[in-house]
DNA sequence: TGTATAATTGACACCGGTGTCAATTCCGGG
DNA sequence: CCCGGAATTGACACCGGTGTCAATTATACA
C-alpha cells in the first residue's frame, strides 16, 4: 500500500528523541508523569520529523472514535447549516471530528445505519435535531447501550435524556404582546406541524399573551401550516376571507410568514398597512423578502454549541453541569409589522 | 475500556464458523478464491453472531481511511446542502464516508487544516467547491503528494486537474434569447463576483445572444454584484434610473435576482409588468418570493453525485471515462418575465 | 548514608483487521 | 491410481498507536 504522506511513526520520534514509544505516547496526550526535559525533547522530535498522529491506530488501540454524529432531518437550510457549523467548531475544538448523518425520513433503516455507525465504532455519541425522536425507541437502544445523546429543541422534555432548547413559548408571548402593544386585537396564527414540541410552545406563548389582554382565543384565526412557504400561503389566504379580517398574522417560522406575505400581496393588499405579518427563527430570508420580517431570533448557533459541548462533556465522563439547557430568544422588529391602522 | 456494543471479531466468527480469520476477511470483502460453501458458512456466521466490521482496524490495516473531504465554502445554503446530500449518498453507496471541512476564509490555516486529515490518513481524497481553487498552491501540494481531488465547478478549467461544471454560458444565452425572444432589447445585467469562472461564463452567454440580435452591449446596463441579496437591491437600484429604463434585468443568481425584485417594487414599480427580472440557479428562493423567478436550473444534485463517483473511480484506481465532465442546465419559465409591454 | 515513597520510563502485549506466502485440497489428464 | 497446476485455505507478522505493570531513577527523611 502507498504511503503517500507522513510515514513518520510514534517510534521514529522515539527513536530521534531517544525514549520509548511509550513516553511519546504520553507527551503526545498531555499525560502527567513526564519530566519537563523529557518533554521538550520529543516536542521537538516531532517539530523536526513532522509527526503526525494516524487516527486510525488511535482509534483502534483506545476504542474510541473521537467522533460525534449529528442526526439532523429535512428542516430548513439554513438551521441545519448553522447546526452543522456551530457543531464542526464546537467538536474539533475538542478534538473530535463529526460525522453527518441526514435522516430526511427516520425510517428503520435510518435506524439500522445510526447503528451501525456505533457497531463500527466510527462514532462516539449523537445529536439530534428534531423530529430524530420519533425515534424513540432508537434513542431507548442507545440508551441501553450506554452511547450518549444529546438532543436539540427535542420533542419530549419529559424524558430523563439531555437536551438544548430555547424559549419558545416566552419568545411567541413577547412577539404576541408588541402586536398587542401596537393596537392589534384581531391576531391570525399559522401553526407549525403538530408533532414538533418548538411549535405547539409558541402556540401556547400566543395563547397565554392573549388571555393575558383578555381576549378570547378565536379558533377561526387558527390555521395549520407544515412550516413550509406553500402552507404560509394557503393558510394565510384563508385568513384574508375571514370577516371580519385579522389585523396581524404570527407564523410558526419565517418561511411560512413568507408565504403569507406573498398571500397578501396576491390577494391585493400590502404588508404591512393592511396586515402585519410575523415570523419565528430570523432565518435569512426574513431579510430577503420584502418588507423583511418582524420576527423572534432563535439562537441557533449557540443551541448547537451548547449542545456540542454538552456531549463532549458526557463523553469524556465529566459530570455536565445541567443536562437541560434553555437558551433565551430575541425579538426583531422590522418592517413587516405597523400600529394597526 | 469499556466496549458498548459490538465485542464480534473477525476471529470469532472464524471460530464459529471453523474457518481461519483471514478466509472471513476474504468472504467481507468479496474477494474471489473462496469455495461456495465456505462462502455460506462464514456468511451465515456473521449473521448468527452480528459481527460488523471495525473500520479503525480496517483503515489500520490497509492504509485507507474509505473517507472522502468535501471542502466548501461560505456559498448559498442551498447549493451547499445539495452538494453534502449528493456527496454523502454517492459515498456511501461506494463504502465511503464524507467528512465535512468547511473553509469560509481558505486561509493558510485551512490548507492545513486539510493537509492535516491526509497526515491524519482521514481522508483519502477531496471534493473542491469553489472558491477552493484559489488555493492552487494546496491543490498543487496534493497533487505533488499523490492524493486525488475533483473540482466542482472550478475556476481555473486550464489546469490539468479534473472537475465536473455545467453549461453556464449556454445557460445564460438561452435565457437571454428568451427575453430577446419577449421582445426586450435593454436588457440590465447583474454580475456576480469577479473571481467565479461560473459567473464570467454567465455573462459570456449573454453578450453572444445579444450580438447575435445585432445589439451593441450597453456597458452601463451591466452592474457589479456579490452573490447575495442586497447586491442585488442595490444594482437594480442603480439600473431603474437609466433613462430609458431596462425592460428586463438578468441576475447572474437567484439570490441577487430577488434583491432586484425587491428593489423594484420599494421604487414602486411592479415585476413583470414594468420590468423583468431573471436569475440563476433555481433555488428554492426562486419559488418562495412574489412573483416567483424565472431562472436557469444549475442540476447542482447532478454535478456532486457525478464528482463524488469520479473521485471514487479516481481512489480506486479504476481509469475514468473523462475527466472533465459537463452536465447542462435547464430555462425555466416562471412569472417574474413576461413579454415587453 | 541507607531506605521508603513518589516520580519517570520502558517492555511488551494487544486493539481487529489485512497482506504475504506457504500449505493443503481439488481436479483433469495420463 | 499418480502427478502437476490451479483453487482454497491458513499461519503469522504487521499496521501505529495505547494500557498494564514492572523496572529504574529521584527525592525526602530518618
Amino acid at each position: 500500500m502507498a504511503r503517500v504522506v507522513n510515514d513518520v511513526t510514534i517510534r521514529d520520534v522515539a527513536k530521534h528523541a531517544g525514549v520509548s514509544a511509550k513516553t511519546v505516547s504520553r507527551v503526545i496526550n498531555d499525560e502527567p508523569f513526564v519530566r519537563d526535559s523529557t518533554r521538550a525533547k520529543v516536542l521537538q522530535a516531532i517539530e523536526e520529523l513532522g509527526f503526525v498522529v494516524d487516527l486510525s491506530a488511535k482509534r483502534l488501540a483506545t476504542g474510541q472514535a473521537f467522533a460525534i454524529g449529528l442526526i439532523y432531518h429535512n428542516a430548513s437550510w439554513h438551521y441545519i447549516l448553522e447546526v452543522q457549523k456551530a457543531v464542526l467548531q464546537a467538536a474539533r475544538e475538542a478534538g473530535y471530528s463529526t460525522v453527518m448523518l441526514p435522516c430526511d425520513v427516520c425510517t428503520e433503516r435510518d435506524s439500522q445505519e445510526i447503528l451501525r455507525a456505533v457497531s463500527q465504532r466510527a462514532v462516539d455519541g449523537f445529536i439530534f435535531t428534531p423530529p430524530a425522536d420519533n425515534l424513540t425507541l432508537l434513542l431507548e437502544t442507545l440508551q441501553g447501550l450506554n452511547v450518549p445523546f444529546v438532543r436539540l429543541s427535542p420533542t419530549d422534555r419529559q424524558k430523563p435524556w439531555p437536551y438544548v432548547t430555547t424559549t419558545d413559548m416566552q419568545g411567541a408571548y413577547e412577539m404576541t404582546r408588541y402586536l398587542l402593544g401596537l393596537g392589534h386585537r384581531r391576531i391570525g396564527y399559522v401553526l407549525g406541524p403538530s408533532d414538533q414540541q418548538a411549535g405547539s410552545d409558541r402556540f401556547d406563548g400566543y395563547k397565554a399573551a392573549l388571555t393575558e389582554f383578555g381576549i378570547t382565543h378565536d379558533l377561526s384565526l387558527t390555521c395549520q401550516g407544515n412550516d413550509h412557504f406553500s402552507s404560509g400561503f394557503a393558510a394565510a389566504s384563508g385568513l384574508l376571507d375571514r370577516d371580519p379580517r385579522p389585523t396581524a398574522i404570527i407564523c410558526s417560522n419565517d418561511e411560512m410568514a413568507a408565504g403569507a406575505c406573498a398571500a397578501v400581496f396576491e390577494g391585493g393588499l400590502c404588508v404591512p398597512q393592511d396586515i402585519s405579518i410575523a415570523g419565528f427563527d430570523d432565518i435569512p430570508l426574513s431579510r430577503q423578502i420584502w418588507p423583511p420580517l418582524t420576527t423572534v431570533r432563535q439562537p441557533i448557533y449557540e443551541m448547537a454549541t451548547t449542545a456540542a459541548n454538552l456531549l463532549v462533556s458526557l463523553l469524556k465522563g465529566q459530570e455536565p453541569s445541567g443536562l437541560a439547557v434553555e437558551i433565551p430568544t430575541e425579538l426583531v422588529v422590522r418592517k413587516s409589522t405597523c400600529a394597526v391602522q
